[in-house]
DNA sequence: AGTGCATATTTACACTGCACATATAGGCGC
DNA sequence: GCGCCTATATGTGCAGTGTAAATATGCACT
C-alpha cells in the first residue's frame, strides 16, 4: 500500500509528467532510461542515481529492479542507446553523398559532432567499469558504428601488409583517430589556440599516395 | 581514544605495514595514494572508496579528510602521479635515440605501454567526472605530457596551413591518433584477429612526403 | 469469478562521502 | 623542563546509495 498517494504532489513537482497516479506505470523501462539520460547529461553523472531516476518518474526507489537487473545494466542500455544515436549522426552526413572521401569526412565530421553534443554520454560509452562491455545489445549497436568507419576507411593512406592487414589497419586508423580526437576535445585537453575554426578534418594530414 | 586497539589485529589482517599504532601516522598522504592505487588497480574502481582506503593503511574512516578535502582531490592526485609515469614511460624509450623518426616512434610505443600497464589509472587520468581537470598540479603533468609529444611531432605528413597552424596540427594529430589507439585497445573494443601482432606504429600511415 | 504473473511497494541493511565536534602529540618559545 | 599552539588524528552523526527479500496490486486469461 502506497503511503501518502497525495502527499507527492504536495512535496514538489513531478519533473517528468505521469498519469494520474496507477499502481503499474505501464511504460517504466522506457521512462526511466529518459530520465537517467537527462540526469546523465544536464546534473553529470555523478548525480546519476537509480533513486532519482525512480523519483524523476514517480515510482517508488526500488521499482527500477523491475526493469535493470542493476545499476550497471541501465548504464549499459543508456551506452547502447547512446551508440545507436552515433550511428545515426554519422549514417545522416554519409547519406546522400557519393563520392568517396566526402562519406569517409561525412562519418567522421558526424562522429565528432555527436560527442559534442552528449559528451557525458559519450564518454559512458567508454567507460569500462561502468558499462557491461559485452552485453549483446550493446556490443550489436557498437559493431554497427565500426562497421560504418569500416566501410568508409577503404582505400586510402599507406598501410603495410596483405589486403586483409592493410583494412584492418585502415580501420584501426580511423577509428583511433577520431575517438581520440573527440574525447580530448570533449576533455577539453586541446589549447585553445589550436582550436580556432578547426575540426577534425584539419587534423587528417594528406594521405595520398 | 581509539576503541580497542588490539580488535583490529583480530579482525583481519592488514593490508598494509603500519608502525605499532600511534596516533600520528606520520606519512599518511602518501600511504593513502598507495592504497587508492592499489584498490583502484587491483579491485576497480568502483571498489575505490575513501574509506577502504583507510582501513588498508589502518587509520580511522575520517582521517583522510584531512589531506584531501573531497575524494575527487584524491583522485586528481592519484590521476597526476599517473601522468608523471605516463611521462617517464616516454621518456624512457626516447632517452638515447637521436634519430627523429625513431624518437617520436618510440614516445608513442612507451604511451601505449603505460596505459596497457595501468589500464584502470589510465582511464582516471581521463575521466572528466571524477578529477579536478583544472587542478595545477594535475595540469602541470598534462602539459609536461604533451609537450614531449609536441616536440617529438615535428616535421611529418602533410598539413594545410602555415608553420604555425602545421604544428599544431601535427600535435593534435598525433595525440588523437595514440590517445585514441590506447583507449580502444585497453576497452577490448578493436577485433582479435585484428591485433595479432600489431601496435601502433603498424596502424600509422606512411607520412612522408 | 478466480487465478497467475508481471510489475509495483515496503522494509531492511551495509556501505558511502562528508560535516562537525573532540582528542592527541609534536614542536616552539620561554 | 614547561605550557601552549596547531597539525593531524578520532568519533559521531546524517543523508544518500545499491541491492536483497517479502509483500501488495491489478491486468490478462480462463
Amino acid at each position: 500500500m502506497r503511503k501518502g498517494v497525495g502527499k507527492v504532489y504536495v512535496v514538489h513537482m513531478r519533473t517528468e509528467y505521469k498519469e494520474p497516479t496507477r499502481y503499474h506505470h505501464g511504460n517504466l523501462r522506457q521512462a526511466l532510461l529518459a530520465a537517467a539520460r537527462r540526469l546523465l547529461e544536464e546534473e553529470g553523472h555523478s548525480n546519476l542515481s537509480l533513486r532519482r531516476c525512480a523519483d524523476a518518474v514517480g515510482v517508488s526507489a526500488t521499482a527500477p529492479q523491475n526493469h535493470f537487473p542493476n545499476k550497471t545494466a541501465l548504464l549499459t542500455a543508456l551506452a547502447a542507446e547512446g551508440y545507436a544515436e552515433l550511428e545515426a549522426y554519422m549514417r545522416k552526413g554519409i547519406d546522400g553523398t557519393s563520392d568517396r572521401d566526402a562519406r569517409r569526412n561525412a562519418a567522421l565530421l558526424g562522429y565528432v559532432a555527436f560527442a559534442q553534443d552528449h559528451p557525458a554520454l559519450y564518454e559512458l560509452m567508454f567507460a569500462r567499469d561502468r558499462v557491461a562491455s559485452n552485453d549483446p545489445e550493446l556490443l550489436h549497436h557498437v559493431r554497427a558504428c565500426f562497421a560504418i568507419l569500416a566501410e568508409n576507411s577503404k582505400g586510402f593512406g599507406r598501410f603495410d601488409g596483405d589486403d586483409e592487414k592493410v583494412a584492418a589497419r585502415q580501420q584501426m586508423f580511423l577509428w583511433s583517430l577520431v575517438h581520440g580526437y573527440a574525447q580530448l576535445l570533449t576533455a577539453n585537453r586541446f589549447k585553445k589556440e589550436s582550436m580556432l575554426g578547426e575540426s577534425i578534418l584539419d587534423i587528417l594530414p594528406d594521405l595520398r599516395s
